[in-house]
DNA sequence: CTGTTAGCGCTTTCAC
DNA sequence: GTGAAAGCGCTAACAG
């Protein structure tokens, strides 16, 4: 009839200070004052023994509480189902435990609301930092943590305004670059299928890809633009409007690899083949687009360096969180190109 | 010179209490004992106002102190790489957010070690509960949660025995599946790659190729069976050794999508079609198996269903937690066929 | 150098 | 029905 009979308690830094003949208070310090410092040495001894034999670890609970202070980092992504993020959330995964800190993951399925909703959640929570793969252009939620002390990264999105740190690829110039590959190829008829407007990303790389086309002209007033959502299915819906007419282009630059996949899909629903009848450029590089029988020629977005960079700034500003805010750093990551087969020259 | 100019104290159980002319204790009443029960309708009210007022959330931090609870729960995979996951991890993510639990994120590579590892340090932070796909097959992580009374559940992967609820999908009957299509379709000289032995779903998959195959025969004593690290270039590098000889098999069952994936990388080098040349069957129904160009043929390891069961399931257990252990449950989901391009009738 | 004393924000007996 | 008080495990002044 004992209840108690559960499960055997951990031990606490009460513990191991009677064991070691001290005070919690001591503990504490030995614990937190980076080693070094003023303490007898025998009374470090004492207290590494106690530590070790008890198998004490301080709980991450208590001392969050009176430090406000979690070693957690939050990892806030569009669509984890996305084929893109899982090089990001692994590099992110891994660099934020090799400092110490544990990933807590919520992912808002492209949706703005969501996407604060985890936010509010994580800052209640309190991590002491967010990686974010912003869904929202708008600046608020990156407001809201802030106000909180809550350090933040933007990964691979930037917003409009530069708001925080923000580690991204350098959008335009890869835009440009796979433009120019398919002109090189002697594509003259081009298109774009573009993500959301209200991504910054994407509207870069539309513009690259309205500049390196600025001499050429389509049927209308310009070469056509798809604008679609940043999804496979998306992509596929999108080329079937570009592809499914009379003198189709025979370039299409796509402003990512997922959406470039629903390309290829679309092009199997035509009949079409690839790159025989048309032309594709990706942006992204994810790991499918090297399987032969897709073989995507694409522009490189390096995810795990980004994931890296990020994180690693992050963990800056988390430990410079004291005194005069630093500006906001924007890192910009080349983007270059890889070239498979799914781009060739026109026939 | 006001250090005091940082961020705003968020409103504690205190003032709360103080604005509903209460005590702490009767608002944390308030807030636990499910609303109903005793108190005061005019006192719920006006703690109701003041909580709605002030814009007040109990602390996660502190509640969990008091209450070793955390409503938090720790995700295990072997490799958020791989392509099998996104799917699973995207699935518990909604579930568990659903139920108002956050996911703690934990990849293992694959590891046993770090497994160990990450399993400590999340018993550590007292997550409430964790879905592993485990490595490891021992189960003594598992008793290492258990012990701490961390309630667990095993997805995707079952172990030897049945030492924790485990949702699956039937490995042995898929495989059989697997393999009595390749002869339906005609094939004889067949051959299959494995992943790690000691992974049970491997192990369950090779029996029913053997079982399928049984009255087979290759060129030694049985059908060719290559064992390799479940990984593209695993199955890769083992699909080289199968084809690159004289009068390779027709047919191969590959025990993940994976795998599968690599021996078309293989078959690209070798100069070999699919399924022309050698017809391929997966496990897993990976997302880019869909692909034009890729049109795998494999078995749908349900991932979406298996990770919302066990999340289920796991809930079911943190809820249930007090009182006697039920025994552990075993859900085996049934593993369908998706027959797309890549098994073919042979020559 | 080490100990004393208050908390951090919440829960939980036990009284009234 | 509500309040007083102690405590979860740790940190952080301030003394001495």
């Amino acid at each position: 009839m004992e209840p108690e009979n559960s499960h055997p308690r951990r031990p606490t830094i009460k513990d191991v200070a009677d064991r070691a003949g001290v005070t919690k208070a001591t503990v504490s310090k030995y614990l937190n004052r980076a080693h070094g410092y003023a303490m007898a040495s025998s009374t470090k001894e004492r207290i590494r023994a106690a530590i070790q034999e008890l198998n004490f670890q301080p709980s991450p609970l208590a001392r969050g509480l009176s430090r406000s202070t979690t070693s957690t980092i939050g990892l806030v992504v569009a669509d984890i189902r996305s084929q893109f993020y899982p090089d990001l959330v692994a590099s992110i995964q891994s660099a934020a435990e090799a400092a110490g800190y544990t990933l807590v993951l919520g992912s808002s399925g492209d949706d703005p609301d969501r996407e604060l909703d985890i936010i509010r959640s994580m800052a209640h929570r309190q991590v002491d930092g967010v990686v974010l793969v912003a869904v929202r252009s708008e600046s608020d939620h990156i407001e809201y943590l802030r106000r909180r002390g809550i350090q933040i990264v933007l990964a691979s999105r930037d917003l409009p305004e530069l708001v925080a740190d923000t580690v991204v690829v350098d959008s335009f110039a890869g835009a440009r670059t796979a433009v120019r590959h398919l002109r090189e190829l002697g594509h003259r008829r081009l298109a774009h299928v573009t993500g959301e407007a209200s991504v910054k990303p994407f509207a870069d790389r539309r513009r690259g890809f309205e500049v390196e086309t600025a001499d050429l002209t389509g049927d209308g007033p310009g070469l056509p633009v798809e604008v679609t959502t940043s999804t496979l299915e998306g992509g596929r819906a999108a080329t079937h409007r570009l592809l499914d007419v009379s003198d189709p282009p025979t370039g299409v630059f796509f402003a990512s690899d997922t959406m470039a996949l629903g390309g290829l899909m679309a092009c199997a629903d035509l009949g079409l083949r690839v790159p025989d009848d048309v032309s594709f450029v990706g942006f992204d590089n994810v790991a499918v687009g090297e399987l032969p029988g897709i073989g995507l020629t694409t522009i490189d977005s390096d995810a795990v360096r980004v994931g890296e960079q990020a994180t690693e700034l992050l963990l800056k500003r988390m430990l410079a969180a004291t005194g005069t805010e630093a500006e906001p750093v924007l890192v910009t990551r080349p983007a270059e190109l890889v070239v498979r087969t799914s781009a060739a020259p026109p026939r």
